[in-house]
DNA sequence: CCCGCGAAGTTATACGTAACACCTCGGCCG
DNA sequence: CGGCCGAGGTGTTACGTATAACTTCGCGGG
């Protein structure tokens, strides 16, 4: 049936090879090794193990050959592949912090697409707002086919831009030409929703916990709220900003509280930490929340039901953030238009908001 | 200086190769083309660039090639250089979820580790306990040098071990042959810290609040409680294992303190998030915490000083977890011998624990 | 005067895979 | 009976890099 190799003299004379790292001391078999094993050339192993053997190879054949790839244990070279190909099937994460829980939970929601398409993910903590910048590519983590990022710092944008690979964007500035596609949440909506639940409780007063880091998002939270109270006469709000952290919250919010002038009905917090934090400052002062003081999250990470009371919060779902940026990639990867629109948020009505007290 | 590269024929007759993504249209220069526009051949160039060239290649050279490389926006192929090199500069990193904090920080330190060193790492979930056990290498996620890994399945372990990948296993059994190496932390003495703590404050009736899932970390803890409790006569011990989480802890705490029998006074809990579940129990039982019941976390996460009362409890070195994991991994790949020891833990003391109520 | 040697490069190859172009052969149609 | 076609392969090349082995040249010493 087959021809049999005829025996060509091999280039390599003795075969005894040093490893560059002593990874241990089988040399894995390669497509080639297979080949022979099997009788066949390394082209029809190449043809069977990708699949693209369908009318080149007889069943037969491509039977003996899988048989005999599993029987030597063959795992294919996958630099070699990638070389080859031309492509990597590897994608780069660029977020704050994996020990945010929102932006874990991105990986998680992009890992999984990831996954089911033969894509891998490696993640690379972009320095966002410590200035700490340093340069992704620099340290050539991996061989990659493209980029997507919540927060890049300008340097790793520029060292990006050399590349030429496809950047998806996470909530962040859509007007933003540098990206190949976004892929944002109804932020500006959430808020309303909070502004909306906390007037209809008859709040007036407001205090907003802003973070201090100065990104798209965070801009555009203090706008809706700003425009969402104005809307509704006789309000007041102030705003603060800090670090997104639950012990500078506590204090900002004790300050807040114990200040001159009113006290606030109502605290709007940029993430659930903040929330965290004005809630132990509002226990603190004897204050019980919600009945003297209403206090909202954002984010609904599981903070907010360990909480008690657990927090009135928006519900983000950042999985289907980390899936579609995933998918935006590949889309972009395969020439494709990646879909367009705002994913949609939830306010969550818990515990932690209630009529504002009289007077 | 330079004599000059003859003109030879190019194998590649019109230099239109199509590229298998349409990832840009500029094809990206190779180091063949630094070396054209440089003057010098392909080789003084990766020699230059690979910082070998000392006493090889003039200073004169080793400039111009190096500028000519900036200028071209040159950056090497990593899938060729993987190739050539046989190896690749990337580890895996096998955890069960990054949404679990520690797990995000033992990847903080890890990353940063293998950054230093020019390694990149990529994650893969490990299906620990729900049994979905899926393979990391069938999904081939990246070329590897190695593996960490901090719960893996049998499936995957074997898929592994046809890899000949060497493994550092995190905080599991030491006695494990499949693993070259080994980074544990003093669990059991964390828990002896705990027992000590509680135990001097007059504590005799405790609850257990343990994982459901069945790994070796819990194990520990579970025979050293018993241990350093067993030791103090009088005392009396109920564990009960739930899932890690807040409310599966809720319920579980809240039968046992509503059960028959004398209430315990002490809630040891294998996790923080368990001790938040344990602490709304107690409070919507009107239960103080913790003037009638004191009760410990343990990782001292985050979420240990957002709770209010703050919670007493065990702090791990998560990172330095990570960081030593990449260093194992590092040293084996080198040829080295990892550092052995067990990374010290330190109790937190905070608020959630108290003399035990009288009676 | 010639040899050897170091400096400064170059040439040539191999890494393992994917895929294009070619080959061979039996059968079938005109 | 010749030509053609499709089934079932094989030979060969290129991907971009790192490096071993070789070359060339100028120079100093015996």
């Amino acid at each position: 049936m087959t021809h049999g190799p005829r025996e060509t003299t091999p280039r390599t004379p003795p075969d005894d090879r040093p490893r560059a790292y002593p990874t241990g001391d089988t040399p894995r078999p390669t497509s080639r090794d297979v080949a022979r094993a099997a009788g066949v050339s390394q082209a029809t192993v190449s043809l069977v193990l990708g699949d693209k053997w369908r009318g080149r190879v007889s069943q037969r054949t491509a039977d003996t050959v899988r048989d005999t790839a599993r029987s030597l244990g063959y795992r294919p070279n996958l630099a070699a592949r990638n070389l080859r190909l031309g492509r990597t099937r590897t994608a780069l994460l660029v977020v704050p912090a994996l020990t945010n829980e929102f932006f874990a939970r991105v990986h998680t929601g992009a890992a999984a697409v990831a996954d089911r398409h033969g894509f891998g993910v490696v993640v690379y903590p972009s320095p966002d707002g410590t200035g700490t910048a340093r340069d992704p590519f620099a340290s050539a983590p991996a061989a990659l086919d493209g980029v997507i990022a919540s927060s890049m710092t300008a340097g790793a944008l520029t060292a990006l831009r050399g590349t030429d690979l496809p950047l998806v964007m996470l909530d962040s500035d859509p007007a933003d030409p540098e990206a190949a596609a976004h892929v944002n949440l109804a932020i500006g909506d959430g808020i309303r929703q909070i502004a909306d639940h906390l007037l209809g409780l008859g709040h007036r007063r407001y205090l907003h916990l802003a973070s201090a880091i100065d990104t798209w998002t965070f801009g555009v939270r203090a706008r809706s709220l700003a425009a969402a109270l104005d809307a509704t006469p006789g309000t007041t709000a102030h705003t603060l900003r800090v670090p997104l952290d639950v012990n500078a919250a506590r204090e900002a919010a004790q300050q807040a509280l114990t200040g001159p002038g009113p006290r606030p009905t109502a605290i709007v917090c940029d993430g659930d930490a903040l929330a965290a934090g004005a809630c132990k400052a509002a226990r603190r002062l004897g204050l019980r929340v919600p009945d003297d003081v209403s206090i909202t999250g954002f984010d609904d990470l599981a903070l907010a039901t360990a909480l008690e009371p657990e927090l009135t919060t928006v519900r983000l779902p950042a999985e289907q953030v980390g899936e579609r940026g995933m998918h935006a990639l590949l889309a972009l990867l395969e020439g494709r238009t990646p879909t367009e629109g705002d994913l949609p948020v939830e306010l969550v009505v818990r515990e932690s908001t209630g009529p504002a007290p009289a007077g």
